[in-house]
DNA sequence: GTTGACATACCAACTGGTTGGTATGTTGCA
DNA sequence: TGCAACATACCAACCAGTTGGTATGTCAAC
């Protein structure tokens, strides 16, 4: 959901992923329809001429960006150490505690390309709309397997593994907007922890 | 956060009540960037003339809907019969069950306008970005008397009053951007019910 | 190892349509 | 007759997208 800090990732060189970088920082602070492709070049420090040569459209970039999210983001949480803990609710409990670790600072920071996307395109463009949705269900799908064995390990079947997983993203999207609506990370934060103690006491742990 | 379904309500017959809410449906449609002011008229069936007569700009209409949607939403959640329960821990779980009850239909029917010029104006408009806040806070605010008797009857201290309503908010908002991701209603309750179930084992209650 | 055919990556200038906003009416009621 | 509530006509700026071009490569034929 967030893009991870990686301090000694090379600035890119060719257009295309200069404007991809620029899509993510102007569309997690303005939003999609208000960024104009000029801005987009602008920002990229690149002319439009190079923008139509690698998107067909506007549309086909918003696609794109959502697609780039979702590679680096799930790459990110693939490497997490947290995958290395013996216990299957501590890892779960891990996979939170990163997220509430990665939030801090700006709004625009921490929050979600596609979460923020899929509001203005959910009507107005399949295609961007499918490549968000792509990317929040491919976060919640890699969160199931640990949901799953703990869950067992705890003997509880009321909710399901599909349906916890869905919920945890439904809380990091949700803090995201209400950080936007003036709390920050320290709102998104908030909420995480109340999800962090419902998963504790519905998997046996105290908070 | 939605608009309730109020089916006597007459329809308006002056130019801004008509334009406000053509913007609350659009808005929730496509966003607000996404919208044009001729959009807009269109949808009203109203002139240009006649939307810069009622607003200044396209920024001051987007802080008119805020305002226009906090005062629908607040009206409607003050009416409602679960305040009328008497055990604080029933009033809790009785708006949970209201919000549960609302969501139906399509995305657009049901999710939250604060929520979502939110996403698009909190860098780029201080003024709407405040209007949305009051908007959310001010249904939070509505909650805490009777989160607080209810904490304070089951004698638990560990979360605050404050910061559980805004958790509920949080969840609300994010349930709307799940279902805007391809979840739908059902995507929406489903996370709402796993909030339920989070406040009846904390306030002492078997789900 | 030079040449020609082709492809990729990019650029500056332009276009037609749309944008938010304005200037100037008109109407109907107090 | 004065004023609020609209309507009509218009504008400059900006919008996404196109154009015709150059610079730099790749690669096979001779």
């Amino acid at each position: 959901m967030m893009i991870p800090n990686q301090p000694f990732r090379a600035p890119p060189t060719n257009a295309r992923e200069k404007l991809l970088e620029a899509a993510v920082r102007l569309i997690r602070a303005r939003g999609f329809a208000a960024t104009s492709v000029d801005q987009l070049c602008a920002e990229a420090g690149v002319t439009k001429g190079a923008f139509f040569h690698h998107f067909r459209s506007k549309e086909a970039l918003g696609v794109a960006a959502a697609d780039y999210w979702s590679a680096s983001t799930s790459a990110f949480f693939a490497l997490a150490p947290y995958h290395r803990l013996e216990d299957p609710v501590d890892r779960v409990l891990g996979y939170i505690d990163l997220r509430i670790a990665l939030i801090s600072g700006p709004v625009e920071s921490f929050s979600c390309v596609a979460g923020t996307m899929v509001q203005e395109a959910f009507r107005t463009s399949a295609v961007i709309a499918a490549a968000c949705r792509e990317s929040v269900y491919g976060n919640a799908k890699a969160l199931i397997g640990d949901i799953a064995a703990a869950l067992e390990q705890q003997a509880v079947n009321e909710p399901t593994a599909e349906s916890l997983a869905l919920h945890i993203q439904t809380v990091i999207q949700g803090g995201f907007i209400m950080a936007k609506l003036g709390g920050g990370a320290d709102m998104a934060r908030d909420s995480l922890l109340h999800l962090r103690r419902y998963l504790a006491m519905l998997l046996g742990r105290g908070f």
